[in-house]
RNA sequence: GGGCGGUUAGCUCAGUUGGUUAGAGCGCUACGUUGACAUCGUAGAGGUCAUUGGUUCGAAUCCAUUACCGCCCA
């Protein structure tokens, strides 16, 4: 047996029990028809990712359920993986092509890939490397990535088969184009600067009139590309405007004046010049009025042909040239200085130019319906089900999901064009006579494969045979999904979507959204505010369990959470009591062997008793999913009841019991508490439980003992009632001695007034060494008490301590005379509710009583108090 | 602009279907090393539950309003 150190030092433990574990495979799972299944799917984090706390949050708490299944019986699955994240991968490469002073267009297509995929082979997985250090009790063997061979194919046959269904479309739409980089880029790549810059307010004249509308615009260069002018149809100024024709300047194009509710009156003149080509509202006003759509723009932001005598300057200088030209012709009415937000490439520093390019979409509003209809009748649940809201709103307001990428890393579409013909070939296989194709350059969105994530993993590729296998069939429908809230769209609908069309069936049964981890002062964490705890740095500070329990323990189901790295020292702390705890026991008991033994002292009873309630709420906590009560419900029985009393209680000789069988009963009570522990911080659960057992248990893991049953008849109420008198009847006494300063270690005698004499022969000896006591008098109520004493009312008795001293009989009654104030008060609202008809009229029953009880025992304290102040 | 959420002790937060003298951790104060634990023990101080109004015998809890804060979408 090892040793139990004075305090436990987790870095002597982790890592062997890490290995422990994975060495024997314990969590490797295979399908067992014998046995109920649990299974759950990483959120497949990003392949550049590096550990941040959020994963440890989001980690812990699908362990938690892993480790409590496990612990339940259950075969348990838990599948990890990593998504080949196409931008973030793309970007990293680039980046270290850039470093050996190369650039991006010194490789073909097939060179970037293989370039891309040493990359992978190096960096990529990092992250799941730190998830294993967190003790993550997933399957090793079974990890999958996104661009795996089977996975893969499962992405090419969903786009094929969505292009046949007729969901895939291919569309014109405005995206964020990079000039420098020449492709398009995703919101997250994008950074907002504030720039100056000036507004122009331009004349466009009515056809055939001298009346003319002033149009506000930062970017009079886009003009050329005009096709309509709008305002509010609201705006009175403009009403009879509405309909009309104004002359385009410059290109001298006649355009209508339209009315759409976008347009802000009290912005610049209230007037818009619209540009489908090249402003993302303007594109969506452009549809709602069929609107001609002029590009103006080459791909590197020059002047097109449609930039008229402008064609090839950029876009500043043509801008300079345009304004010149407005205002020779007079058509500058006024400008004025502006400060807006302009997107400039994240890696290149380039405005970014909202371009109209080919892209392709996926119809959403059919895929859309039964990811609805299982989440309103709750086949589907979400935790905390605030997210439905979210949910619901989003899906009644689908936009078509735009899943092509102007990358190399990732899915290629699978969507050849004819060189000669306008014909389009979609299939699995290329085309029998490539030489006469072109296939499509673009890659589908990394979500294009998430989305099919807990289909895939399982061996499902959307071929037919594929359909049933026995992974699948066993552990599909997985049982929980663990995620953060701001990828509900992105992520968890789509898996909905997906799983709905093709399996018929829904992807998980609950939906767990995790809390967001902020920083003490409440902002998200993130890498360029560099107010992220490091993970790794708080694991070798404080122990990966410490970390692990503080998180759980400070986030609630469904609210943020504050993060702080000293926060963590509540989980240590805790540790290092449980640990303590343990090493008593051990300390005191000659064996540790795992007989069972019956609690049959009145201590044993009682904390049974607790016990027992600590299982059933540990357990109605971890369905409802609400693990900071799970968490916190074992902290406070550990600390405030098994340690604070329990332990100190075990410490008090009785006849009732040897010594050996109450050690022996709290260490059966303490392996328990283990178990319940084991999910939330498993390493010091695993150590500890090897330092408790015996030899038997040497080869074997904690891990898959079983979780202690909840058992209606070991509660027993009167015990527990005459253990909380106890309780208050011991502090009540403390807190005597504390007012009048003696110190503890000063053994003190005492006189207990009251009738219940049965009550204080019963618990005597927990009584005298709990507090202390030289002596112990009881005497009946009303007796008359020697003089020379200070007191106090508590649990119904009345307290006496002789002191040595002198007293202050002054400070004494003011006490009396503060509490009884105080009491009278109480009373007064209790009174209140009793004289009150209505309250004995309609409130329930026990609530009336409950009200006469209080009454009553307030009464008599009153009284005793009174008593005492009369005495003094 | 639309949607969602929050406002409880100095700080961070619990408070489950309305019925407590409104709780916890940290911090603070006093005392303390009795053979598990100073990463500790004992005791204590500290709150008009954001505002205003309503429903009710009874509101931190339900409804409405206002103020402030946050997130998502445009």
């Amino acid at each position: 047996m090892n040793e139990f150190d004075k305090t436990y030092d987790f870095k002597k433990t982790e890592q062997k029990w890490r290995n422990f574990w994975e060495d024997k495979k314990l969590y490797n799972s295979k399908p067992n028809p014998g046995k109920e299944k649990y299974s759950v799917v990483i959120p497949p984090p990003n392949v550049t990712g590096v550990l941040h706390i959020g994963h440890i949050l989001n980690t812990t708490i699908q362990d938690i359920y892993c480790r409590y299944k496990r612990l339940k019986g259950f075969e348990v699955c838990w599948v990890p993986g990593t998504d080949h994240a196409g931008i973030a991968t793309q970007q990293k490469v680039v980046e270290q092509i850039t470093k050996s002073g190369k650039s991006k267009s010194d490789y073909t297509r097939e060179e970037f890939l293989m370039e891309s995929w040493k990359w992978k082979e190096k960096h990529g997985g990092h992250i799941l490397k730190q998830l294993r250090r967190l003790g993550a009790s997933v399957d090793w063997s079974k990890e999958k990535f996104t661009l795996d061979e089977d996975l893969s194919r499962a992405v090419i046959n969903t786009f094929v088969d969505l292009y046949n269904k007729g969901y895939i479309y291919k569309g014109k739409r405005i995206i964020n184009w990079d000039p420098v980089a020449l492709t398009a880029l995703s919101d997250d790549e994008i950074v907002y600067k504030e720039k100056a810059d000036k507004l122009y307010y331009i004349k466009y004249f009515l056809e055939d009139s001298d009346k003319y509308i002033l149009i506000a615009t930062v970017r009079p260069e886009t003009m050329l590309g005009d096709t309509a002018v709008a305002v509010n149809p609201n705006d009175e100024r403009y009403k009879e405007f509405v309909g009309k024709y104004v002359i385009l300047p410059i290109a001298k194009r006649r355009i209508k004046i339209i009315a759409d509710n976008y347009v802000d009156p009290d912005f610049g003149s209230g007037a818009l010049k619209i540009t489908p080509a090249h402003d993302p509202n303007d594109f969506e006003i452009g549809k709602r009025h069929h609107l001609e759509v002029i590009n103006v723009l080459t791909q590197d932001s020059r002047m097109n042909e449609n930039g008229l005598q402008f064609e090839g300057l950029n876009i500043f200088e043509a801008r300079k040239k345009i304004v010149e030209l407005l205002n020779s012709e007079g058509l500058i009415d006024k400008t004025e200085e502006y400060v807006h937000n302009v997107s400039y490439g994240q890696k290149t520093d380039a405005v970014i130019e909202p371009y109209l390019s080919d892209q392709w979409f996926v119809d959403m509003k059919k895929l859309s319906e039964p990811a609805i209809k299982v989440v309103k009748d709750k086949s589907v649940k979400f935790y905390p089900e605030k997210w439905t809201k979210t949910y619901f709103h989003w899906l009644d307001n689908l936009k078509d999901w735009c899943i092509s990428r102007q990358l190399w890393w990732g899915h290629r579409i699978p969507i050849w064009y004819h060189k000669q013909s306008a014909k389009i070939y979609c299939n699995t296989n290329p085309p029998a006579d490539p030489e006469n194709w072109i296939q499509d350059p673009d890659v589908l969105d990394t979500w294009f494969s998430s989305w099919l994530w807990p289909m895939s993993v399982f061996g499902w590729t959307n071929e037919k045979e594929s359909n049933s296998n026995e992974s699948l069939d066993y552990y599909y429908p997985t049982d929980l999904l663990v995620t953060a809230p701001d990828i509900i769209f992105l992520w968890v609908a789509r898996m909905i979507m997906a799983a709905m069309e093709y399996k018929k069936e829904i992807p998980f049964k609950d939906v767990y959204f995790n809390s967001i981890v902020r920083d003490g002062q409440g902002r998200k964490m993130s890498k360029s505010l560099g107010n992220s705890p490091e993970p790794i740095d708080l694991m070798e500070k404080y122990g990966t369990d410490a970390l692990r329990f503080s998180l759980i323990y400070l986030a609630p189901l469904g609210n943020d959470v504050l993060f702080d790295e000293s926060n963590t020292e509540l989980g240590r702390n805790f540790i290092t009591k449980l640990w303590n705890a343990g090493r008593f026991l051990i300390m005191n008991t000659d064996s540790n062997s795992m007989q069972q033994i019956d609690a049959n002292d009145v201590v044993s009873v009682w904390i049974e008793s607790r016990f027992n309630s600590v299982i059933k709420k540990c357990e109605q906590y971890l369905t409802d999913y609400r693990l900071n009560d799970y968490a916190k419900t074992l902290y406070n029985f550990v600390w405030s009841e098994f340690c604070d009393w329990y332990i100190e209680l075990l410490k008090v000789e009785t006849v009732e019991s040897t010594k050996q069988e109450r050690f022996n009963f709290a260490l059966r009570i303490y392996q328990n508490i283990l178990i319940l522990l084991h999910p939330v911080i498993p390493f010091v659960t695993e150590e500890i439980w090897h330092l408790v057992t015996d030899d038997s248990y040497k080869e074997k893991s904690i891990s898959f003992e079983r979780f202690p049953e909840y058992i209606g008849d070991l509660s027993n109420e009167n015990i527990e009632r005459d253990f909380q008198t106890l309780q208050e009847l011991i502090t009540g006494i403390r807190n005597l001695r504390a007012e009048h300063d003696i110190p503890f270690s000063k053994k003190c005698n005492l006189l207990l007034r009251s009738d219940k004499t049965k009550f204080i022969e019963n618990f005597r000896r927990f009584i005298i060494q709990l507090s202390n006591l030289e002596s112990l008098e009881t005497i009946q109520n009303k007796s008359t008490v020697p003089s020379n004493t200070v007191s106090s009312v508590k649990a119904g008795f009345e307290i006496f301590l002789k002191l040595e001293g002198l007293i202050d009989p002054q400070k004494q009654r003011e006490k009396f005379e503060r509490e009884i104030e105080k009491l009278q008060s109480y009373l007064k609202s209790i009174n209140g509710k009793l004289e009150n008809e209505k309250f004995l009229e309609k409130a329930a029953h026990h609530i009336i009583e409950a009200e006469r009880k209080k009454q009553q025992e307030t009464l008599e304290k009153i009284q005793k108090l009174k008593g005492q102040l009369n005495y003094l």
